[in-house]
DNA sequence: TTTACTGTACCGTCTGGACGGTATTGTCAA
DNA sequence: TTGACAATACCGTCCAGACGGTACAGTAAA
């Protein structure tokens, strides 16, 4: 399990999504992804056999990376009605806090070929599902999560323009619809 | 106005929104827009000197077509309370009826750089803070604000979950909150 | 004569990926 | 115990092709 392929994957993974958040998403190129995860090309490809591969496995990463971090959150809400739907905006008052970088992998992949993000649509259909289940209100359980869709793709461009504040008062009064038992 | 420079901007424009559509957006390349729009390389380059001026000139024009179907909506609700919440609302409607496609244009830019979205986050401020001055509760017009802004990132990702029903279900929702003068 | 191109040739650079090595560790029969 | 070989996890180099951009000569309309 903790063999060193895992390491030398991991840190390439690590060195991609870093990479493409500061050359631009269309420009990720494995020379430079290489050499930022300290391992020869050959090594590289070794460990992701193309390209395409490197941005699939950036894409599951994010995706399971964020499923753990909703399980998690939501086993700090377990019992409670709509369960699901506190942990998601909790999860996004936490990731804003925490200032996290914007994923900018995901970016990378989709510039490459837009095909890559359908196991996202697949997850995001899903949860969509789940909250529905979990809320007496299909509407408001739709709302919630178009408005932190919203906020992530604000996030994920580079191009919030909510302020604090706002985003505060945006967080707020979702919690409150949550509350109220919808 | 209607000169021939126009024509040809035109169609090189249309041509690389459509072509980034198809080859995916981080593999738009100046020869394919140019063979696409029936141009010759120097044409497209007497228009366009470089391809950041292409891509910006795509923001740009993405924008305008916005900026102009929007104004043109709230024409039609001139007036009554929160008519620019009502003319977005309506926009969003009218565009999933006529089954635009997504603006693929919009993602080449990003893929090169996510800098030529800075005129999308301007445009995106001002079109918020309009949204609040004319609404009652700031919360639901930032809520609205969102919920939009995830439609429509789901749908540049062509990653849309929603059912029909759903979209209907959410636009009715948000219309009701605007109905009851927020 | 100017404007708005066409058409072609070309240059320098970057990129994905194939390929041939190599060091280390594991396996296993004699 | 040892010698033969195999599997793992890489390294370093090379290359064919694609791309953005330049240059320049020609042309047809206004």
């Amino acid at each position: 399990m903790t063999n060193g392929k895992m390491n030398s994957r991991q840190k390439i993974l690590a060195a991609a999504a870093e990479l493409a958040g500061e050359v631009g998403p269309g420009h990720l190129s494995l020379d430079a992804v290489a050499q930022r995860a300290g391992v020869s090309k050959g090594g590289l490809l070794y460990n992701f056999p193309s390209k395409a591969k490197l941005l699939e496995a950036l894409v599951e990463q994010h995706l399971s990376e964020f499923n753990a971090a909703l399980e998690a959150k939501e086993k700090q809400w377990e019992g409670r009605p709509n369960s699901l739907g506190a942990a998601y905006l909790e999860l996004f008052v936490t990731d804003l806090e925490q200032r996290q970088p914007p994923p900018s992998g995901l970016l990378a992949a989709m510039a490459e070929d837009p095909g890559f993000l359908t196991p996202i649509k697949r997850f995001n259909r899903t949860l969509l599902d789940r909250l529905k289940a979990s809320s007496r209100n299909e509407a408001n359980a739709l709302i919630l999560f178009l408005a932190l869709e919203g906020m992530r793709s604000l996030r994920l461009f580079d191009i919030d323009v909510l302020s604090p504040v706002e985003q505060d008062a945006v967080i707020a009064s979702l919690g409150a619809t949550l509350e109220k038992g919808d």
